[in-house]
DNA sequence: AACTGTTATGTTATTTTATAACAAAATTGA
DNA sequence: TCAATTTTGTTATAAAATAACATAACAGTT
């Protein structure tokens, strides 16, 4: 179920990356897809532990820079409360993230439009790659503050751990 | 103009910590004083810094440990996108925090209610002290997921650093 | 006051996360 | 093919966070 998933968000940073003539590189094609077969969050360490069983290279910094590239061209999310990095699931459209994290899988699920535009009230492009909505802006402006990102990352459990441990407590 | 508002959050936190019986002992007042001191998110070995110069120990853990017990008791809210910490503005009322987080500077601004309630719909607690919005957890409920709690960080540039960029690029 | 369980602190060491700096290689465009 | 730019390789280190365990302080009994 998850593979066509997978395959269709690679295809499309693909083309993203050709219509914007980013390279994407054999290292940066393979951080992508590690972070697409595991589909949750990642720390940078357990990306380089994968690039080292694939025979990349795996100091630091080989991850590292792959994951900025990623980011910064909105094709991953950091998750600051886990550290790690997930795979945004819109990456067409500049967006800060919606994330519903799990505190015991660290399975991240993206909420997408309508959830985000009702949550953020509308996505609104400020600066390069940033994004802030205009909720967000409007009630800044009253602060006089300069929006151009949001990170909204919302903590819990998700379906298959709350299952789990309702059955373990049986 | 910052001292009435920083005394007041002072005794705030040590009323509250007398109604719940929680020990507000001379480490953690003084990493609380020094978190009020200075306004802006400050990471853990800023704090640790400060110890020291007032004569405090000044390993990691003290640091931490002062700010775990501030953190789990409302008092101050972790920036994660600065790795820091700032005190929480409204302690009397658990609640996910919404912050304004300025790049250049650090300052940190809480957005309270209204704008929280406008913007996450509701303050509800949820679990020990973790909460989250009723619009949250509506959307994150489609996706069976059980929030505890939420960090909303909106990045930008606050007043004073816009000031200050706009004259020097003049 | 002495005892006991609990909570907080002191301390050392280590782990985990992230970046600086610079050389070498590959790629792009003229 | 040359020059400029970008990406990679590599070493070293910095910065952030925690593990583990000993000691001390405190709270509530007797």
């Amino acid at each position: 179920m998850a593979k066509p998933a997978r395959k269709v968000t690679f295809e499309k940073v693909e083309r993203l990356c050709k219509e914007r003539n980013l390279r994407l590189t054999p290292i940066r094609k393979r951080v992508l897809e590690i972070l697409l077969e595991e589909g949750r969050a990642l720390g940078a360490y357990e990306v380089l532990e994968s690039l080292r069983r694939d025979g990349f290279k795996h100091q630091p910094p080989v991850a590292y820079r792959a994951l900025e590239f990623l980011q910064e061209n909105g094709f991953v999310h950091r998750v600051e409360g886990k550290k790690g990095y997930v795979v945004c699931t819109s990456p067409s459209e500049p967006h800060g993230p919606v994330l519903l994290v799990c505190d015991s899988c660290n399975d991240v699920k993206e909420l997408r439009t309508p959830y985000l535009n009702e949550i953020a009230g509308g996505i609104r492009s400020q600066c390069t790659l940033g994004s802030a909505s205009e909720a967000n802006q409007h009630h800044a402006g009253k602060q006089e503050f300069l929006v151009s990102a949001h990170a909204i990352e919302i903590l819990g459990c998700c379906k298959q751990c709350s299952e789990a441990s309702e059955l373990s407590s049986k």
